[in-house]
DNA sequence: ATGAACCTTGGAGTGCGCTCCAGCACAAGT
DNA sequence: ACTTGTGCTGGAGCGCACTCCAAGGTTCAT
């Protein structure tokens, strides 16, 4: 039931990277900084190969990051995914993180109600000849 | 009906940041960027003396800043601002903000959606011990 | 009148998150 | 076989938005 096939050899740097909106050297950026759960196996000439598996935790990365956690804060993250034991933390830094992002949200709705009443103002200024 | 009395002779940087939520770093640097719409008076001695224009204008700042445009961008918009004449092209790059806000907004809200997924998820693991 | 607390400037430095590059190896299509 | 495309590495570079600093001037309370 995977939305896009990939195929048990694995896909490229390429293809994972537009799967997961992410550029090529991002990719290779994440892994560097170790964000990666598991790092991407190898050809046997040395270029990664992305299983399902690697492409899914590439988009637990795009949702945090886009949410705005730091790379630092996500390698704890990954860090503690990585061992067996840490749900309870896991979850703690899930559920902080949620409140971080809901506090953003309000803060940018409230900003933009003021950005519409800019707008509602201008419109009938331009409307009314300048 | 001001908020907080802001005296004839105007505030201080160090008030005027106070009142923005800016730092004084920040606003010196806002306007050496050209961001102010005017820039604010000097005492017979140089300092700064932030009227009450002067720190709404700030509050116009933060919230464009907020909703993630970029100082280039508000500069651009400050320009505009200080020419008359210039309402329909304000009120386009208003909307064309708001627009980029909103999808902001709805992208966040979907990532926002799956890290409430991972949390019941763990909170059910978690309380199924570890 | 001495010191703390504030302000000024120009410019350097910082942290973040990529993004790009050189120089090389391998892969795929014709 | 050749050419074009894609990949690799280590490391440099970049854009953004501040943030800090040195060196100095002013203000004010004790």
């Amino acid at each position: 039931m995977t939305v896009t096939e990939v195929p048990p050899e694995g896909l490229t740097i390429s293809a994972a990277a537009q799967m997961s909106g992410l550029s090529v050297d991002t990719l290779r950026y994440y892994e560097k900084e170790g964000l990666t759960l598991h790092r991407p196996g190898r050809s046997s000439s040395g270029q990664r190969r992305y299983t399902e598996q690697n492409v899914k935790w590439l988009g637990t990365l795009v949702m945090l990051r886009r949410t705005g956690m730091p790379i630092r804060d996500i390698k704890k993250f990954v860090e503690l995914y990585r061992r067996d034991g840490t749900e309870a933390d896991r979850l703690a830094i899930l559920e902080a993180h949620r409140v971080h992002v809901l506090e953003q949200l309000d803060e940018v709705q409230t900003h933009l109600t003021a950005i519409n009443r800019k707008i509602d103002y201008y419109k009938t200024a331009v409307m009314d000849g300048k």
